[in-house]
This record gives C-alpha cells, sequence and structure tokens, in this order.
RNA sequence: GCUCCGUUCGUCUAGCGGUUAGGACGCUAGGUUUUCAUCCUAGUAGCAGGGGUUCGAUUCCCCUACGGAGUACCA
C-alpha cells in the first residue's frame, strides 16, 4: 500500500489570489513528491462556479513559478491522468454519485435551500443547531422517506435534487494522520454531507475523492482545516470500494495571524503590515494587495522563510536551497500547532540572501532602480557600489538609500549631524582639507588618506572630528562606507565641489 | 453549543522519563567601525494550571483553562 509511486497534488480553487499559508501547503507537497521521486501535481478545483474568479488560475501558477514550486502535471503541463481542472471533468463525477445511491450509502434529498434554512433558523431559535443527519433525515424530503414511485416520480419532472452521503449510525472511525497520529471519530457527530448538487457538479468532498482516486494520489498533504472532513473521505473511500488505493493523510497546522486570533486569510490583504500574497494581486473588481516578490523579497528567501514555518530539520541550519530543502524534508517534523508569522524574522531571511546572493545579481536588479530613477553609470562601477553596500541593506530598494550619495551630489545635510559635528572652525578646516584634496596627485583612496591623515597630524586636529565633518560634506549624513573609497569612487573633481557646496549650504 | 486538533522564552522552534531545558528572530549591553549599518561577543526570557503513573516528569495518562479548526447545494 505504501510501496507504490508517490504522487502528490496542490488542489487550490481559484477564488482569488493564493495566500502564503496556501503557497506553503503546495511547497510541502513539493518536497515531499522530490524527496521521495514522486510527482507533483496542480489540480484546479473550480466545482464552485459562483465563487470562480477570472486571474485565479494564472495567478496560482505563476506564484508556484515564481518560488521555484515545478508543477510536473496540471493544467498548463498536462499530463495523463487530465483534464486537471475539475469544471472539465464534470462527466466523470455523476456516475460515482450514482454508485454510491445504487450501494445504499448516499441518497436523493429534494429540501430546498430555503427549508434548510428555515430548520436552521429555527434550530437557532431553540438554541440547537440543525443538522441534516440520521436523526433529522427519515423526516426529510428524500429518498429515504419518500416511496421510490414518488422519488422517481420527481425525478422523472425534473425536480432538482442533491445527492447526500448517508452517514453510518454509531460507527468508529478510526483514522490515521501522518502528522497527528490515530484520531477517532464518531459517525453520530458527523452530517449527511453533500456530494453532488443541484447544479450538477459535485461538492469538494466528492470530486477530491474521485479525482484523487484517479489521479492515483499517494498522499494528501493538506491544510489542517480539513481534519473535521477526514472520517467523511475515509467513508467515502470505503463505500467506493477504493480502500486498498487509499492515500495516506497529513494535515498540515494552519498559519496564524501575528496579531489577534485565527488564522491567516485572503481576506487580510494588506491589513497586517505584511503581505500575505506572494504575489502582487490586482482583483477584478479593482481590489490591490501587494506581495512578496513586489515588495523586494527574493525567491529563495521567501521559499526558506515558508519552508521552517510549520517544518524544522532537526538540526540548526536554517539556510537552505531548495535542494537542501528536499533532501532534508520529512512529514513527520512537521509541528501540530499553528504558527505565526513573524515579519521580523522574513527580512532577517532577505537579508541573509542578499548577502549570500553575487554582487552582480544584486547589481542587475539593482541598475533597474537605477534606471528608473534616471542614473546611467557604467556597470563596473555599480556593481563595485553594491559590493560595498549590499550587506547593509535587506532589500534591493535599499541599497538606493545606502549608496545615493555615489551617484548624486547630497543636497541636504543631516540636521542631528549638522548639529554634532559642525563647528565653528570647520568651514575653515574643511576649506583646508579641500585644498589638500585637490592637491592630490594619483588620486585615490590610499592616496588621499595619506594626505588627509597626514594634514591633520600637522595641525594636530582631532582625526574623528575632521572626518566626520568630511563625511558630512561627502555623503550628507553620518552614514556610509570607507570615506576614503567614497571619494576615489566620486573622483577628485566632484570631492572638491562637494566640499565647497557643504560650506556655503551649511550654516552655522 | 457540539465535534475534532493543539499548548516549551514575545515569535519560530529543539527536546521523544534523568538536560545547567538548546538554537534562531527580536530586544538590551559591550566590542569592531573616523560615522551609520553590517559583523562579533554576552545578556534577556519559556515547559498554561491541577491531579495522577513513576525512584524520577517538559516528556506518559486524566481533568481544567486557553488557542485553533470545522459545523453550507464554499473549498
Amino acid at each position: 500500500m505504501s510501496n507504490r509511486k508517490v504522487r502528490v497534488r496542490f488542489a487550490p480553487s481559484p477564488t482569488g489570489a493564493l495566500h502564503m499559508g496556501g503557497v506553503r501547503t503546495a511547497l510541502f507537497n513539493y518536497l515531499f513528491a522530490k524527496k521521495h521521486g514522486g510527482d507533483f501535481l496542480l489540480r484546479i478545483e473550480d466545482t464552485d462556479q459562483t465563487r470562480f474568479v477570472e486571474g485565479a488560475e494564472e495567478y496560482i501558477m505563476e506564484s508556484l513559478e515564481w518560488c521555484g514550486i515545478k508543477v510536473d502535471e496540471g493544467i498548463r503541463e498536462g499530463g495523463a491522468f487530465g483534464p486537471y481542472r475539475q469544471s472539465e471533468r464534470r462527466e466523470i463525477y455523476k456516475k460515482y454519485a450514482d454508485q454510491l445511491i445504487e450501494s445504499g450509502h448516499a441518497y436523493y434529498a429534494f429540501d430546498t435551500a430555503e427549508e434548510l434554512g428555515a430548520l436552521r433558523q429555527k434550530g437557532e431559535e431553540n438554541k440547537e443547531t440543525f443538522t441534516y443527519n440520521n436523526a433529522t433525515r427519515v423526516e426529510l424530503n428524500n429518498s429515504l422517506k419518500l416511496t421510490k414511485q414518488e422519488v422517481d416520480a420527481k425525478l422523472n419532472a425534473g425536480e432538482s435534487y442533491v445527492i447526500r452521503f448517508k452517514m453510518p449510525v454509531n460507527h468508529e472511525v478510526k483514522m490515521n494522520d501522518i502528522i497527528r497520529g490515530n484520531v477517532n471519530v464518531n459517525t453520530d457527530t458527523l452530517d449527511d454531507k453533500v456530494l453532488f448538487k443541484s447544479d450538477g457538479l459535485p461538492t469538494y468532498h466528492l470530486a477530491n475523492i474521485v479525482d484523487d482516486h484517479l489521479m492515483e494520489i499517494s498522499h494528501v498533504i493538506r491544510g489542517e482545516e480539513w481534519l473535521p472532513s477526514m472520517p467523511l473521505h475515509v467513508l467515502l473511500y470505503e463505500a467506493l470500494g477504493w480502500v486498498d488505493t487509499m492515500p495516506e493523510f497529513a494535515h498540515l497546522p494552519l498559519l496564524l495571524k501575528p496579531t489577534g486570533n485565527g488564522k491567516l486569510s485572503k481576506r487580510d490583504g494588506d491589513k497586517l503590515g505584511f503581505p500575505v500574497f506572494p504575489l502582487f494581486w490586482k482583483a477584478p473588481n479593482g481590489d490591490t494587495a501587494s506581495g512578496y516578490r513586489e515588495e523586494g523579497y527574493f525567491a529563495d528567501a521567501f521559499v526558506n522563510l515558508l519552508a521552517l514555518l510549520g517544518w524544522n530539520p532537526g538540526t540548526e541550519q536554517e539556510i537552505f536551497t531548495m535542494e537542501e530543502l528536499i533532501a532534508a524534508f520529512s512529514l513527520d517534523r512537521v509541528t501540530k500547532s499553528g504558527s505565526k508569522f513573524d515579519p521580523k524574522k522574513a527580512e532577517w531571511y532577505n537579508h541573509q540572501y542578499m548577502a549570500l546572493k553575487t554582487d552582480a545579481e544584486i547589481t542587475n536588479l539593482f541598475i533597474v532602480e537605477l534606471k528608473e530613477k534616471g542614473i546611467e553609470v557604467e556597470v563596473a562601477l555599480v556593481e563595485k557600489v553594491v559590493g560595498m553596500v549590499k550587506e547593509r541593506a535587506v532589500f534591493v530598494k535599499d541599497i538606493w538609500e545606502q549608496s545615493s550619495f555615489f551617484f548624486e551630489t547630497p543636497t541636504e545635510y543631516d540636521e542631528k549631524v549638522v548639529k554634532k559635528r559642525w563647528k565653528e572652525n570647520t568651514p575653515a578646516q574643511m576649506t583646508a582639507i579641500k585644498e589638500v584634496l585637490a592637491g592630490v596627485p594619483n588620486f585615490n583612496a590610499a592616496n588621499a588618506k595619506q594626505a588627509v591623515s597626514d594634514y591633520i597630524e600637522k595641525n594636530e586636529w582631532g582625526f574623528g572630528a575632521i572626518m566626520n565633518a568630511l563625511r558630512l560634506c561627502i555623503v550628507g549624513a553620518g552614514k556610509g562606507p570607507d570615506l576614503f573609497d567614497i571619494i576615489e569612487m566620486i573622483g577628485q573633481e566632484e570631492t572638491v565641489l562637494r566640499i565647497e557646496k557643504a560650506v556655503s549650504v551649511i550654516k552655522k
């Protein structure tokens, strides 16, 4: 039973953008599949036409692609078990629903939505919850209560109906979850779920079981929100006679909101102060939500941090490439409890990846930003700057903040620094230093430093005071890498101009 | 309400009867740095509570509390 080929699926419904919890579910499925040399399928569960959202499918695929999660079989890739979109498989499901009716595991129900709504409301008034189950079904408008003639008459008249699962009475369903171990539920606490809707499409429960069976899925790895319906699913496998090939189940802990309570949901959008989506999302109604990609996260950093949310390798390694994740991944090291996402740690991850990436890689990204600002400089020069400042940045967009003074003459001077470093005699000192720098032959960092140092020493000035004031002139603030490196980069002429400008602009 | 799942520093987590309860993020301090940041070092802080079982419980069992999920002709 467990030595067949590993085949897993990620089965989102296209009801909007895929949030990071969904991406993590996809990732765990992918890691598990690749670890075991198996297949990763993408199946679109669009059996609820009313909730279909334009662009969602593309968004899902693009998100997986960005993350480096490669789909082996899916709506775009094709495969031997297609189609992979449930709306295109509608012909398949009815047969199995009928089979369940014939075998006595399911029945027709003619109750209208209004009737059931009324019953639920009445139940609520009596502080009870109406449940369509073995206690109530015999009194309702279905093929269990009605005679065969009555049922046939309704069916022939084209009356709309649903097909419900006939939950066994007082039966203990014993299940096993890879992450949680044994889970037992008594069927009396369950209801007769609708398997087949009046619109001719199956509900999630039926479609899911049928497709997983037909697609030869070996392991169902999904979010914990599905745990309560696992008994129904197991019972369905039994009723359809598929127990031999029933997949193993693993219910992943949920991703929780960092503040307050509840699971992370699509609707959280941008309210949380960090993106909940992998990519920027624009809904058909015009609503937008930010994405990790657009916020400046590296895909590999995003994948890395997601992987360690609810899973850990049992070692102290925290930085993983996808290959390393695949090698290290194991479902029995998945945590049982839900995890809150920490945006600070996410930034730390990105910072780690920033340091890991080559100057050339970062330069390519940074050059795009420079172009947007209308700045065009030699690539070699940009790369040199990037090499100097990248480890100070979390995101590529931070690099500008850390390096703008390489490309532009400061127009403002940080007030705090001015107050602290710009004394009565500073302008005169700066002017003197300017003359020294202007006279340096073979202008470079080492020579400039030598000249300035000698001059400071000769005059018995404080090295710190002069250097800080000089930095203010060159950078406009009290930040940045080695000052002489900056001076070399901007050149002798620009250095002189900046000092002159600072002396004339900064007022004491 | 009912059913199911869960509970170790603020957060992510290691721990699978005997540990000075470990790591990471964050925070604080010190060092490095002519500045800022990086970086390095150190510190900070935790087994939800109560019963058992046991020579011994963070670890096993029960109860309570708290958190989460589900309870649709949505997935």
